[in-house]
This record gives structure tokens, C-alpha cells and sequence, in this order.
DNA sequence: AGATTTCTTCACAAAACTTTTAAGCTTTTT
DNA sequence: AAAAAGCTTAAAAGTTTTGTGAAGAAATCT
């Protein structure tokens, strides 16, 4: 690809002018806003081959400008996040980004990620995004949203529809910590966004109880010490 | 790359001859002003395949420079910055330098930093190289960020947030030593910046244990004398 | 409204992890 | 060769995170 059009959105002066000087010398062609609704204007006339967004920004979050994007659009996006924002937090919400660095950054790094990205969306460009499933199984364990039901071993689970959401949420990243305050974002949605309970431990507890689950030597669900949830 | 050719901008003769001298043992082409206005000629002439920038320079700051080559530059910079100006260590980063370092510093450091930094840069520019940022193969090791784990010869390494968070460091920075800042750095943030205690050894034993490393002669983590530690 | 189920909070115990401390060892410098 | 600086080790002390039981609040059902 040539001359590549970049979308660049920092509220911090000096970084976004950092970005374009580094992104024009490798002659790409770049458009930097310092704010989210100039690019958000932008973004309605023209469409970028790349979008390098600030999570942090004066009118709206960075996640706003993503979720706004990937509504119709497809084209890979990075995300700048500062470093003492928990990387739970980070890795949770940046699910609809295709890469991430924590600022500051070391601008050649952010020169590669945006060649890598632009190399693997022009080879990738024609696959298409994952289909999206209604049901799961897992070694014994049926899940299924359609009709959000559960079995485990052919003997139904009732659960109730928390401890469904949790569940669904830890089988649909089978094999991926799924930090609590994720949990908490997938189940209760950003808007009741404080993870300063032990909700969702009474909750894991809770399906374990009714899985016949162990803490100490679990089939299922998996504590990551430190991180968050698994099931594999 | 074989004979660098490197810039190095110091009114202090005694730190910029010493570094030079330290730059030309490893080998590499240097070349050497005193001031900004001198340097800045000659970079209007030639082009080198690094830059050691000091801040304060009597003629003109270093981040005058620094933007000055970042105009239609791309190559490495590293900073100089005196110890007492706590907040330019941020923006000289931010200002468009790769790496900075605060006087007075260790020869060997910057040495390293100097590799390390055109080791990155030589990496950077090679040919198109599909990697998976969350996870990473090292002989036998693998640490995947994504899931949170780690297998040393296919057996499963069960590692704390902080071995992990270490171990991520450092492979992320494969082949270049990891100073015990950097590391503390990378693993507990700007905020809880010290490093005049311990901590990171202790974790370092652990996980040279767990890896069933010794210190002596180490397969994977390995103690560079006076700067820190690195994986190859 | 009253009963039932579900969700959240709290306090405390247990487990796991991190940091400190201190002593011994190795490398580098003088 | 002695001194200084840096690294390793081990164990104790301190901190954080997780698990559990019980109780009260909120929602749902009858």
C-alpha cells in the first residue's frame, strides 16, 4: 500500500504532533485531531486505512471513537493508554482494537505496529470477522444463549441470570483470563463499571457450588491469581 | 550492522569524549561537536544511523535538535538529561527521543542502550514479519500475555503477576539488557518508581528457580554485570 | 402484600504473593 | 591485595487477593 491514510486522535498536543511527524517522514498521509468530535466529523466524509486513537480525550473516550467506528467500519485500530490505567482495564476495553501500547511509547515502536497492522489488514482484508455462535461446549458443559440453557454432563443447571452472564462471558473467551473487572463489564455493562466488591466472587463461588466445582482443584472455572478467571 | 555510524552532542568535553571513546571500542564510527549549531551542520551533510543528544547544551537545548532531525528523520535518539529535572524525563521522550538517560550514568549502559536501540531500529525496518504481539517463543519458553501463561518445554510454568510481568519484560526485550529501572519500570509503572531495594532479584531467583535456571550459568535469564539482566 | 428467589455487602479466615532484611558471595576498582 | 560495589540467597515480616458464611437489600413471583 501506498501513501496509506492515517486518522491520528490526541488531545496532547506535543504527542499528536509527535505521531504525524513520525508518520509523514514514513509518507503516509495523516489526519490529527485533538479531539474526538472533529474526528468523529471527519471520520463521517472520509475513511482512514488506519486509525491511531488516544483512550483519554477532552469530549469523549477514546473506546467511544472505537465502538463509533466499528459500527460500519473495519479498518485497524490502535490505542494509546496511559500507563498507570490497570492493564485489566485496558486489555478489557480494548477488545474492538487490533493493537494497543501504553504511553509514553517509543514512537518507532508505534511505527511498527502501524506497518504491521497495515500489512495485516491488506493481506487479511478479505476474511471475514468471526461469526458469532449461540452455543458452547466445553467438555461436558452445554451453554446456550438462544435459549439460555445449561447442562452439565446431559443434567441441567439452573442458574440464575448473573451467574448465566458470567458464565457465557468465560466460555466465550474459553482458554483467556477474563480479569473481574471484565467480568463485571460484560455482565453489568460500563455504566455500573466499579469492581471494589467481591460480587463476582460470591458469584464464581456460587456456580462453582452448583457445578460441583472445587476452588482448590477446579474443572472448570480456574482462578488466575492476580489477573482473573479461566475456563479452558 | 556493522560500524554504526553514530552522533554524540555534549558541551561537557569530558562525558562526550568519554563516550566517545567507550562508542569507538565497540567499533563504531563517531562523530563528536560540542555544541547544537555545530552538530546541526554537519547534519545537514550527513546522516547517521544514531544520535546521543545531551539536553543542555549552551547554544541550544537537545530537544531543539531532537526536532530538528525529527523533521524528515527517523533514525534513534537518546537523551542526556542532568538527574534533577525529574519531568524531562517524560517529555524528552515524548518530544520525539527513543531513550534517555540521566547523568551521571554508567558507560556500559549506554552502551547497551545504544545497541539496544539500533538493534530495535534495524528490527523495525526489516522486512515485513508477521508477530503475534502476545505471545512470544524463546527456545523452548513460551509466555503468552493473552492467557496469561507460560510453558517451559511444553510443561506449564505457573508464574505470579510480577514473575509474569518480569519474564513479559524481559523476553519483550529480547537480546538487549533490561536495567533494573527499566523493569521496574515496566512492571510497577512511573508511580512506584525506586529501585533502591532488592525486589526485582528476589524476583529474578524465583523465577530463574522456577525455571530451573542457576545463575551461574543460565539458560534463559542472564545477569549483565553493572546493568542489568537480559534474555537472548 | 407476602413469599420466594436472587443479588449485594460485609467481616473474617485462609491462601498466595511481595517486600524487607541481612548475611554471604562475586566481580570490579583502587 | 584490600576495599567497594554489585549480585545471590534465604527467611521473616508484611501486604494483597481470594474464599466463605451469613445477613440484609432488591427484585420477582404468587
Amino acid at each position: 500500500m501506498t501513501e496509506a491514510k492515517i486518522l491520528v486522535v490526541d488531545d496532547e498536543k506535543e504527542i499528536a504532533d509527535l505521531i504525524e511527524l513520525y508518520l509523514t517522514n514514513e509518507a503516509y498521509e495523516v489526519h490529527k485531531f485533538y479531539n474526538g468530535t472533529d474526528a468523529l466529523a471527519w471520520l463521517k466524509e472520509e475513511t482512514p486505512d488506519l486509525a491511531v486513537l488516544d483512550v483519554m480525550l477532552p469530549d469523549m473516550s477514546g473506546f467511544t471513537i472505537c465502538q463509533k467506528i466499528r459500527e460500519n467500519q473495519n479498518f485497524p485500530i490502535i490505542m494509546l493508554t496511559a500507563k498507570d490505567e490497570e492493564i485489566d482495564k485496558i486489555t478489557g476495553l480494548t477488545l474492538g482494537a487490533d493493537d494497543y501500547m501504553t504511553k509514553p511509547f517509543r514512537p518507532l515502536e508505534l511505527i511498527a505496529r502501524v506497518k504491521a497492522q497495515l500489512r495485516r489488514f491488506t493481506k487479511y482484508n478479505t476474511a471475514a470477522k468471526e461469526e458469532d455462535q449461540d452455543c458452547i461446549t466445553i467438555s461436558g458443559l452445554v451453554i446456550n444463549r438462544r435459549d439460555h440453557t445449561c447442562t452439565l454432563d446431559e443434567k441441567p443447571l439452573a442458574l440464575t441470570p448473573t451467574e448465566f452472564s458470567i458464565l457465557w462471558s468465560l466460555c466465550k473467551n474459553r482458554g483467556e483470563v477474563v480479569s473481574s473487572d471484565r467480568l463485571f463489564y460484560d455482565v453489568w455493562g460500563e455504566k455500573y463499571y466499579s469492581s471494589n466488591n467481591n460480587t463476582i466472587m460470591v458469584h464464581i463461588r456460587h456456580l462453582r457450588e452448583k457445578m460441583h466445582d472445587s476452588s482448590e482443584k477446579p474443572r472448570y472455572i480456574k482462578t488466575v491469581w492476580g489477573v482473573g478467571y479461566k475456563i479452558e
